[in-house]
DNA sequence: TTCTCGATTGTCT
DNA sequence: GACAATCGAGAAA
């Protein structure tokens, strides 16, 4: 229960780590106000050997330095000009691995959520998708780098037991470019829930 | 300095 | 189902 410590995103093997955060609870917390959401969807990158991570073969700039920073912060990107994707960094320090979030269930604050996402009443798309769900969390390439141990965004585990029966995986979406990489199943989500991005 | 293209989404047909 | 929107990182020169 409570805040996940930093020894939390210091392991290496981002697919197990991947697994480990579904249910649990993404906090930001803003002058707009405090918003939560369940994390039901998320995507593993395997920096150095993974041809769809940014980091792939330790590619190291400017725009990937925050993958190498120690597990616990966030690495926020702009993609497609537009989007802000949102990821949680892990591993110690050199190791580029991140994990993206791609979904999830709003807890608090969903009137800011839904103001901050241009909509008037609640439905799953409102945080279904990478870019959805870090608009609708607040989240920018202005925080890029910024601590997962507060003030402003943090992770916590409120006792929501997620067991294996529970958690689906497959290929990950939108990294064709990737050929074969593509096919690695390091895309999970939980079976049961709504709020999760439509398969395409 | 210039050029290409993307870890996507929303809208139109 | 097809496609435009939109801008900065990365690569080439």
């Amino acid at each position: 229960m409570g805040l996940l410590p930093v020894e939390f995103y210091q392991s290496d093997a981002v697919v197990s780590l991947a697994q480990q955060l579904l249910g649990k609870v993404l906090v930001t917390d803003f002058p707009a106000g405090r918003t939560a959401v369940m994390i039901t969807e998320v995507e593993a990158y395997e920096g150095p050997i993974d041809k769809a991570s940014h980091a792939f073969g330790n590619r190291k700039t400017k725009r990937t330095a925050t993958m190498y920073h120690s597990g616990g912060c966030a690495y926020i990107y702009l993609c497609y000009g537009i989007h802000h994707l949102f990821n949680i960094v892990t591993a110690p320090a050199g190791v580029p691995h991140a994990i993206l979030l791609r979904g999830g269930e709003p807890l608090e604050g969903i009137d800011i959520m839904l103001q901050r996402r241009k909509m008037d009443r609640l439905a799953y798309r409102m945080t279904a998708g990478p870019g959805t769900v870090a608009q609708a969390l607040g989240l920018t390439t202005k925080l890029d780098g910024q601590s997962l141990q507060g003030p402003n965004i943090w992770v916590e585990d409120r006792g929501i037991q997620i067991t294996p029966e529970q958690i689906k995986a497959g290929p990950r979406i939108g990294v064709d470019y990737a050929e074969d990489h593509a096919q690695w199943p390091y895309r999970l989500w939980l079976k049961e829930s709504p709020w999760v991005s439509r398969p395409r």
